[in-house]
DNA sequence: ATTGCTGCAAACGATTTGCATGAGG
DNA sequence: CCTCATGCAAATCGTTTGCAGCAAT
């Protein structure tokens, strides 16, 4: 299943991009690792989606730069960003493991269309309080959650409706 | 990780595995399917459990009542359970896939322990009520929805703090 | 020079499928 | 009898690792 493109193209600005390179290089250097053509690569290309990709798509995308990075790079890279909190982790429990940039936005979940795969973002402020309010109850110190919902998105409503009649 | 047990052993009574059993039989009927020996055994044990079940620990279970009965049975017959409601996913983000019977209980939510594995169940109405009302803003037929905490339980954070100090 | 990086190929673990044999309706 | 079920083994899929040669500090 296929991850479809919901949102418009509305890529962050070349100021940003600035601010998330010398993030991640100052974690590079922390942890003494290297600055590489190919984590740069990878880094830009990641920044300039606005989706939910998988390592494979963002692999796809990165050979369009440089044909020769290889999928374990950016696999190894995409690990290295969620290190340093430029990237994380969406389980769309469809096997396979997503990710998008956190650059500069809100706290947000995704509703996902089970027919197409198609998703939104959403925002609720609510479910980050019962986050909060739940871990005190029960002694956790909670560190994230996770919150989807699953449904058919209003194109895929309409296909059904006119298979069934 | 493995799946720690929380809750106290609170087996469904004898008249609710009768109900349920029913239900699958029915199920298969209706779909063509056969009753056999290894598929009511599986719901039987199923039905014990108050846990999270992976396919490969319920297969464990399985064998101590009948040592013939294999994985792939176990896998298949989870998944029939899944499509007469029997049966639900849960998905906590670590590399397999749990079950846990839907008999007869609340819908509830899970907080995870991120360090032992262990988890506690918790009711939140909200959370049913947040989905139909993001589901009804953006046009989406609203089937289910994850919602899970991850964190550390009391015992995991003392250690922790131990090892700090 | 030394240490980490890369990309291939191969290992891995969970899941899924093909198939020959066996059992249920 | 015919169809489906079973359990083994093998295939599959995404992910992860080992390693030999390459590049950055």
């Amino acid at each position: 299943m296929l991850q479809k493109r919901i949102d418009d193209q509305a890529s962050i600005s070349r100021e940003q991009v600035r601010e998330a390179q010398e993030l991640f290089y100052k974690h590079l250097k922390r942890v003494g690792l290297k600055h590489t053509d190919q984590r740069d690569t990878i880094l830009r290309t990641f920044l300039e989606t606005r989706d939910h990709l998988s390592t494979d798509e963002l692999h796809r995308l990165v050979k369009k730069k440089d044909p020769k990075i290889g999928f374990t790079t950016v696999y190894r890279t995409l690990k290295l960003l969620s290190d340093c909190g430029l990237a994380s982790e969406v389980a769309f429990h469809d096997g396979v493991a997503r990710f998008e940039h956190q650059y500069n936005r809100r706290s947000h979940h995704h509703m996902v269309c089970t027919e197409c795969g198609g998703s939104v973002e959403f925002f609720s402020p609510e479910v980050g309080k019962l986050e909060q309010e739940i871990g005190r109850k029960h002694h956790y110190l909670t560190t994230r959650h996770t919150f989807q919902i699953y449904g058919l998105c209003e194109e895929c409503r309409k296909k059904q409706a006119r298979r069934i009649v």
